[in-house]
DNA sequence: GCCGTTTTCGGCCCGACTGTTTTCAGTCG
């Protein structure tokens, strides 16, 4: 069955493939984009190709071509024009797109001139010198070509992407750094980190300064710098010891608002701006919007209508300010004002924590007090049941002996409701860990499934179903159980999960852990669509878990989450009173 | 190939840096 990562894939090789024959650079574009629209669709291609063909046409950038494409995907399992492209272009050439430097044009030359077809023939050339011969390849170009071969040989074909939680310590690392440089008047992070991407391919340092040369030396003495891969007047890049490449621009302080709209991107989402400003008479770049000047001849400098403020820009353009995690492709009307997007002071609970008593290192009293200092109403403590035994999960006789702990904590620290709780196994079939007896004595139950999870999607859709409409469970944890570039989890079909979670009133959870973030931000679009809970958990562990609330956060913000909409902001007496609302009897305080 | 608040045809975001060339092509974001 076609996935909706497949369809993307196959897309994105028809525009490698174009791009390589000299295809019409506007038709590759329009691949590229149907791609990325692929990745970013909420709903299930396949399932709307065959239900539902003509809905196709409604996602951007998808037309008739490429949904007839879609639905020949996913009837044949191929596509007859990529077979075709194929066929004219050798196996191995769409790999050199991916080295450093290397584009469409390079690769065509590369290909008639140098005949070379894959990356080992074009090691060979570069070695015996017969690359040197051609148009084009001088020293660098060719001392180029061998670095990025060998970066090739050392890091694999895939590009490497970086997980949230390990890129933006470095991004906030970077800015603090800047910030002391001379003349630095503005400097933050950019890109798809401030988009609050599960992943980033890199870093993106904007500064303002009057004094560029400073910025610039300041950048370049950042610890760690393996490469440098550009050093001009307004542009730098690095590649760190990492791995990761740091981008910094360096800008006029009156340009900074126009610089952070331009290199937040997303790229989609600044066309989506340029094409407003165009139909305006204006012109918008990262330096601010301008009028277009009436007679082309006129070069003159006019100042901008708007460059200071992110919010300007948008003001300019008659519309509403865009938060930059729903700054992404995904069809939105950009007239229609966004959501007002749930924050991290909004978050007064955490209802998904581990002790020592399963696999955490805090004890109760530690994680209650950690909890405190946060200013939170309440804690739930949701040590692991029985069938994690790799996680020393609690046997019915420990978990009622936990529970007494629990209790006689509260009553010790005092100022905070501290929950009895567990996060409960969801077994392969569907049942829970523990018995309904042993449940209901609890006053949060959180069900996540752990084992089991390279399950076929029906089943994984009915065995999660199973955990959703169970009375005595409130949250479903970490709902697919993915490990973020370490294992896929469960695909279950997630519009089915949400109408039941909505029916039964069980709140999903967004795991804030960076290797987790499952939900993922399209499976929340799709939760915050239907009108679900979402609970939004740190999954405690050890007391540096609790800063993993951001990335948390950015993802449910992504998904277009308010803050009515998450249990976790709820005031005392509504989140109890959910709570309780599953139970036969609320536990009096 | 996609798309439409001038358009169903004729547009399609825009600028910086590098390297190879004497005015620009290619890549990248």
């Amino acid at each position: 069955m076609a996935t909706n990562q497949d369809c993307a894939t196959a897309f994105s090789q028809i525009a490698d493939l174009l791009e390589i024959t000299g295809a019409n650079g506007f038709k590759v574009n329009a691949y590229r984009k149907a791609a990325r629209s692929c990745e970013n669709e909420p709903k299930e291609l396949g399932k709307l190709a065959r239900e539902a063909p003509a809905e196709l046409r409604a996602i951007e950038g998808i037309g008739e071509s490429t949904a007839a494409k879609i639905v020949e995907f996913v009837q044949t399992g191929q596509i007859a024009e990529l077979q075709a492209l194929r066929l004219k272009v050798p196996a191995g050439l769409p790999l050199l797109l991916s080295l450093q430097g290397i584009g469409p044009k390079t690769v065509k030359l590369l290909w008639d001139l140098a005949h070379v077809t894959n990356i080992d023939e074009l090691r060979a050339s570069i070695e015996n010198g017969s690359l040197a011969t051609i148009p084009r390849m001088g020293e660098k170009a060719v001392a180029n070509l061998r670095e990025a071969v060998a970066a090739h040989d050392a890091s694999g074909s895939q590009p490497i992407r970086f997980r949230l939680g390990e890129a933006l310590p470095i991004a906030d690392a970077v800015v603090e750094h800047l910030r002391t440089a001379r003349g630095t008047v503005r400097v933050a992070f950019a890109g798809s980190a401030r988009r609050g991407r599960d992943t980033v391919g890199d870093l993106d340092i904007l500064v303002s300064s009057d004094d560029p040369t400073a910025a610039s030396t300041a950048f370049l003495s950042f610890p760690g710098i393996k490469k440098v891969l550009a050093n001009g007047a307004t542009k730098c890049a690095v590649q760190l010891n990492s791995g990761i490449q740091v981008d910094l621009r360096i800008v006029k302080d009156d340009a900074f608002g126009a610089a952070m709209v331009y290199f937040t991107g997303s790229k989609d989402h600044n066309i989506g701006l340029r094409e407003r400003a165009i139909a305006r008479g204006l012109r918008l770049n990262e330096y601010g919007i301008f009028q277009i000047a009436k007679d082309p001849k006129d070069d003159s400098e006019r100042p901008p209508i708007a460059s200071k403020s992110e919010d300007s820009i948008y003001e300019a353009l008659d519309l509403p300010v865009w938060p930059p995690e729903l700054r992404e492709l995904n069809g939105a009307d950009l007239t229609k004002p966004p959501p007002r997007l749930i924050e991290q002071s909004d978050i007064r609970a955490e209802l998904h924590t581990h002790t020592t008593a399963s696999d955490g290192n805090l004890t109760i009293e530690e994680l209650v007090r950690l909890a405190k200092s946060r200013g939170f109403h309440t804690i739930a403590i949701t040590d692991h049941s029985r069938a994690s035994a790799q996680a020393n999960g609690l046997t019915v006789e420990r978990l009622l002996r936990h529970i007494d702990a629990i209790r006689e904590v509260e009553a010790r620290v005092g100022g905070i409701r501290v929950l009895a709780g567990s996060e409960v196994d969801i077994l392969a079939d569907g049942r829970l860990d523990y018995d309904d007896e042993t449940l209901e004595k609890l006053d949060v139950v959180v069900a996540s499934p752990h084992t089991a999870l390279r399950q076929a999607p029906e089943v994984a859709t009915r065995r999660l179903l199973c955990a959703i409409r169970h009375p005595l469970v409130h949250i479903l944890g970490h709902p697919t159980g993915r490990i973020i570039q370490g294992r896929e989890g469960l695909s279950p079909d997630m519009e089915a999960l949400c109408n039941a979670a909505m029916e039964s009133r069980t709140a999903l959870e967004i795991n804030c852990h960076w290797s987790r973030l499952d939900l993922r931000d399209t499976h929340v679009r799709v939760a915050t669509q239907i009108g679900c809970m979402i609970a939004i958990d740190c999954d405690i562990h050890s007391a540096d878990d609790a800063d993993n609330l951001r990335y948390g956060i950015a993802t449910a913000r992504r998904g277009g989450v308010v803050a009515a909409d998450c249990v976790n902001t709820w005031n005392e007496s509504k989140l109890h009173g959910w709570l309780a609302s599953k139970r036969g009897s609320p536990r009096s305080m």
